[in-house]
DNA sequence: TGCTACCCTATAGACATTATAAGAATACCG
DNA sequence: CGGTATTCTTATAATGTCTATAGGGTAGCA
C-alpha cells in the first residue's frame, strides 16, 4: 500500500505543477485545496525540498514552488523519499535491499524470483511516469 | 510490502506442493522446515484451509496437504486471502474497493489512473502464476 | 483411554504511520 | 528597525497494523 505521506506527496506535486508559473504557493493553501492536515504536509514538503525537487522562500509572500520541470520528476523517485522500496520484499529491492530472516538459500527463491519480475513491471510505469504525465492524464480525463 | 503471513503462507504451499504424493505434513515440520513460528504458521494454514486451497486430518499421522492441483493455486488468490488488496491505493483495488477519503474527484484522479495500471501490471503476473510455476521457478534456478 | 495434531479465541508486544504541538529561525515590508 | 508572515526543526502523542504467543478446546486414531 502507498502511504498517506506518498499520496500527499504526488498531489503537491501535481498542484505545484500546474501553478509552476505562478508565485510560489504556502503551505496552508495546498493543504487546503488538497485537504491535507497542513502539519503533515509541513513536513512532507520539507522531505521533497531536501531531495531538492521544491524551492522554498521564507517570509511574507514567500512558499514552496518546483525546482525541476514537471517532465524531470517522476513518480518512482517521489515514493523512493517518502516510502522507501518499491518492491513488495526487501529481498527484491534494489535501493532497499536487505535479506529475509527466514530465508535459506535467496539466489534459488522462486518467492523472490516473481516479486522481481513484479517489480520490474511496477518500476517501468513509476519510472516512465512524471508529475507532467499525471497532470495531463487529469486532463485528458476530464474530456472523456 | 507484503506481508510476513503471505510470504509463510506461500513458502508453505510451496512446501506442501513439493511433497504432493506424501502423506499430510504436520504443521511442526512445516514450521522447523522454513523457519516460522509455528504458532503464526497454525493460524495462516487455518486460513488457507478454511479458504479451500489445503486439506487437513486430525489426530496421529494427521497434518495438512493441499487441496488442489499446485498448478491452479494462484499468488493472486493466496494474497488477496492474506494480505487483501493488490493494488497500491484502496481507490485502485477490485476487490477491496473504497474511496480515499480527501480525494474531491475519482473519475477524473491522475494518481488513480497511473496506479490502476500498475495494478494492472501486477495482477497479470501474480495471477498467471501458479504455486507449480514458483516450484518450477526454483528447480530451474538451481541449474543456473 | 490416551496420545497426537488440528482448531479457535484472545491478547500482548513491537513497530510504523499519521498527525499535532510549540517554538525557533528567517525573510519581507512598511 | 520592528512586526508579521512563513518556513524550519524537534519532539511526541495517537492510532493502527502486523507479528507472535498463550492457553485451552476438539476431533481422530491406535
Amino acid at each position: 500500500m502507498l502511504s498517506k505521506k506518498t499520496k500527499y506527496a504526488i498531489k503537491a506535486l501535481v498542484v505545484l505543477g500546474k501553478n509552476a508559473d505562478k508565485p510560489p504557493m504556502q503551505i496552508s493553501k495546498i493543504a487546503e485545496e488538497e485537504r491535507i492536515p497542513k502539519k503533515f504536509l509541513e513536513q512532507i514538503l520539507l522531505d521533497l525540498r531536501n531531495a531538492g525537487f521544491l524551492y522554498s522562500k521564507k517570509g511574507a509572500g514567500g512558499g514552496y514552488s518546483l525546482n525541476k520541470d514537471p517532465k524531470d520528476i517522476f513518480l518512482v523517485s517521489i515514493m523512493r523519499i517518502t516510502d522507501g522500496p518499491i518492491a513488495m520484499v526487501p529481498c527484491a529491492s534494489l535501493n532497499f535491499y536487505h535479506k529475509c530472516d527466514e530465508c535459506k538459500q535467496e539466489t534459488t527463491c522462486g518467492i523472490r524470483d516473481v516479486f522481481v519480475e513484479v517489480r520490474d513491471a511496477t518500476l517501468k510505469i513509476l519510472s516512465e511516469t512524471s508529475i507532467a504525465d499525471v497532470i495531463n492524464r487529469e486532463t485528458t480525463l476530464i474530456n472523456i
